[in-house]
DNA sequence: AAGACGAAAGTGGTTGA
DNA sequence: TCAACAACTTTCGTCTT
């Protein structure tokens, strides 16, 4: 892929220097770590010139092909009535079986898959994930139904946990309660088919990694590039004192965050951390707690206080 | 008065017999 | 299938700023 160049100034502190981490599908500004823009956007071409001699024509080599289109972008059908002529009568019955017996199949799956993947992109585009993200949500979903695997669940709740799996293989995830208030299926319901799904399709997933949701929680509290930078600095640290492992890892993140924003002196409530990271005061609280003790943060923290203290 | 802290009881999910 | 279990939540009283 192209290397993407970004001209746009940060809406928030006006500076260019803009980042695009294409993996998580974000453009970070440096300056104040606002996410600038969480769609990735590839302005490159989707098509390839094959004829470099004869001209600037770019030419497309059909259409790009997508698992968002039911049948991905390449549709086939068997034969109308016009290819037909001089065939023999045994020939074009069976001719006209194959075209009724592709018009059963292609009803019930394309006809679901058209209805689901218009949901699939309505909740990728309320949740404003990537379009990879959507693209191998929309494969998994492909797969999951030509396995039967929709039979007994809703249509809704298979997008859902199609679209959290490729969330999480990407490391941009996204929690079960955003998941849910987006698609409007129940969190349990969400998880279920998503256990369910990546176990028959094979789909390995690693836990996810709390500091892939620094960026976002530091973004919607309005934190400093380098608070948001320290919490993932702490948050590596914790790993590897294995305070990480068995714990959910939003708890973590936010504990992390709150931290940083108190040594930075970007104090934030615990209140607000835990709304934005979808935990409770309790769990942040546990969690900084353990930070604390195990990372010797504490001098850190005090010596912010101090120097509280000093100026007035 | 608001925020931080901690204890205790309750909830939903996992695990192992 | 059931009980034990760990993580997390809810609730509430107390302390700190």
């Amino acid at each position: 892929m192209k290397q993407q160049l970004y001209i746009k100034k940060c809406p928030e502190c006006g500076g260019i220097n803009l980042f695009w981490n294409k993996d998580k599908g974000e453009v970070i500004c440096k300056d104040c770590g606002l996410v600038v823009e969480e769609k990735m956007i590839d302005f490159g071409q989707e098509w390839r010139e094959f004829e470099s001699d004869s001209g600037p024509s770019k030419r497309r080599a059909g259409a790009p092909m997508t698992y968002t289109q039911f049948d991905q972008g390449l549709g086939t059908q068997v034969g109308r009535k016009s290819d037909l002529s001089g065939m023999k009568k045994k020939s074009r019955n069976k001719f006209f079986r194959l075209r009724k017996w592709q018009y059963r199949i292609s009803t019930a799956i394309e006809r679901n898959l058209k209805l689901a993947l218009a949901e699939l992109k309505r909740v990728a585009s309320y949740l404003k994930l990537p379009r990879s993200v959507e693209e191998e949500a929309a494969r998994m979903y492909t797969l999951a139904v030509q396995r039967g695997l929709v039979r007994g669940r809703s249509m809704e709740s298979v997008v859902a946990g199609s679209l959290y799996a490729a969330c999480r293989r990407h490391e941009v995830p996204r929690t079960l309660d955003e998941m849910s208030e987006a698609s409007g299926i129940e969190k349990k319901e969400i998880g279920r088919t998503y256990r369910f799904v990546t176990r028959e399709l094979g789909i390995k997933i690693l836990p996810s990694n709390p500091s892939d949701y620094v960026p976002r929680f530091s973004s919607s509290l309005k934190l400093s590039a380098e608070t948001q930078s320290k919490a993932v600095e702490i948050l590596e640290m914790a790993r590897k004192a294995e305070l990480t492992s068995g714990r959910g890892p939003t708890g973590i993140a936010a504990a992390a965050l709150y931290v940083s924003a108190l040594i930075h002196g970007e104090k934030r409530t615990q209140r607000e951390v835990a709304d934005v990271a979808g935990v409770t005061e309790v769990t942040i609280r546990n969690r900084y707690k353990e930070l604390l003790v195990e990372l010797d943060l504490e001098e850190d923290v005090k010596k912010v206080k101090k120097r509280k203290k000093k100026k007035k």
